[in-house]
DNA sequence: GTCTATATCCAGATAGAC
DNA sequence: GTCTATCTGGATATAGAC
């Protein structure tokens, strides 16, 4: 069995085929035992093959964190532009952007596990700088939500309380939602969304729509 | 130097001290690094002696975080308890244990360093079995808001959603803010409470009671 | 590209001197 | 009660065979 030269991209793909498939067994990993507990040896046996393999596609555990924490801020911050430029209302934004939060927290582990990865980043002193670095500098989708939420009071269908800190509990709660989520995966039932919708939109609106 | 007999129960009190004063530097980096991440000689450096004489006191790097987990259960159980034997309405009920949740969260960092390692102890696979069974057996804090939640439904003062989702919420999402709050200890500002209150509290009664 | 050593380091825990 | 020295295991990362 040998290689043709012209199978090089080929190998590219199969190559970027193996870091991805690292990277998702990484973060299942990282985020059910975190950074400092995981395991070089849990990655690779996850994905199939020997513990020496993994430094044939990335340079250290850190380096595959790094990755992933980057992976997941821009899935967020993609998330987060969209909703923005979306034609809908306040109202149906932050509407549509909870249903949507609730509806991946229930469906897919993913979303649940970036939480848990960049809450990681951002708590512990046991994070590569580099990924705590990269977490910090983004607050975009707080200051989405933010905006979204003042053009909501401007427009009189929100509650006029601060802005900031109506997007902070926004983003906080369902945070904690995620949180509860991993722990409880087996038993965990998505709660009504329009308890939470309740702190941000007025009720006889909110009762109008519904 | 030598130690007179009678000086027994003294020194029985110091060292009690002794393993109050592991505890609470141990509570504080194993919040801050993880339950992995964090050194014997982290925890003896912190507390100003040599990393064998944690070993006089504590068996192992488990028992310190088990006994820390106990400790931390406990006093949420009791605050809970006491809350629901105030004898006040649900409405001043709920509204007592945000603003004092809240307050913990602003003044003292243990109440979040309490969080946190309660986070650790229901989502990490890498933690001690006996820290979790504790953890998981106690969901005192759960019920004794759903009761209350319940009693001011029936009542007439609050929103009319599932009582257990609306108590979930509750702590999940002051337990997203003590997260929020580790990651950014220095410009933290406590939200108004009223948000929180709005997920639970009709909007009507709420103002009037403001 | 994959595996099997193995070098190296570090952390938890123990032993024993003072 | 406290410290220093040490044992032991385990984890990251490297080297080199196939």
């Amino acid at each position: 069995m040998f290689t043709s030269p012209r199978n090089k991209e080929s190998n590219e793909r199969v190559k970027d085929e193996r870091r991805e498939q690292i990277l998702s067994n990484a973060l299942i990993l990282f985020a059910k035992k975190g950074f400092a507990a995981t395991k070089i040896t849990d990655i690779s046996a996850a994905s199939g093959f020997s513990q020496g393999l993994i430094y044939h596609y990335y340079q250290s555990k850190e380096e595959i964190f790094v990755a992933l924490i980057k992976n997941a801020v821009a899935i967020m911050n993609a998330a987060a532009v969209e909703l923005e430029r979306l034609p809908l209302t306040p109202l149906e934004k932050i509407k549509l952007a909870i249903g949507k939060l609730l509806q991946g927290l229930e469906e897919g582990e993913q979303v649940a596990y970036h939480y848990l990865l960049i809450n990681q980043a951002v708590i512990s002193e046991a994070i590569p700088d580099e990924a705590k670095l990269i977490v910090e500098e983004q607050t975009l989708r707080y200051e989405v939500i933010a905006r979204i939420i003042s053009a909501g009071q401007r427009e009189g269908s929100f509650k006029k309380y601060d802005a900031r800190d109506m997007a902070l509990l926004f983003w906080t709660s369902l945070n904690g939602l995620a949180i509860y989520k991993a722990g409880h995966a087996d038993n965990f039932k998505v709660p009504d969304a329009n308890i939470l919708i309740s702190m941000f939109v007025l009720e006889n609106i909110n009762s109008k729509e519904v």
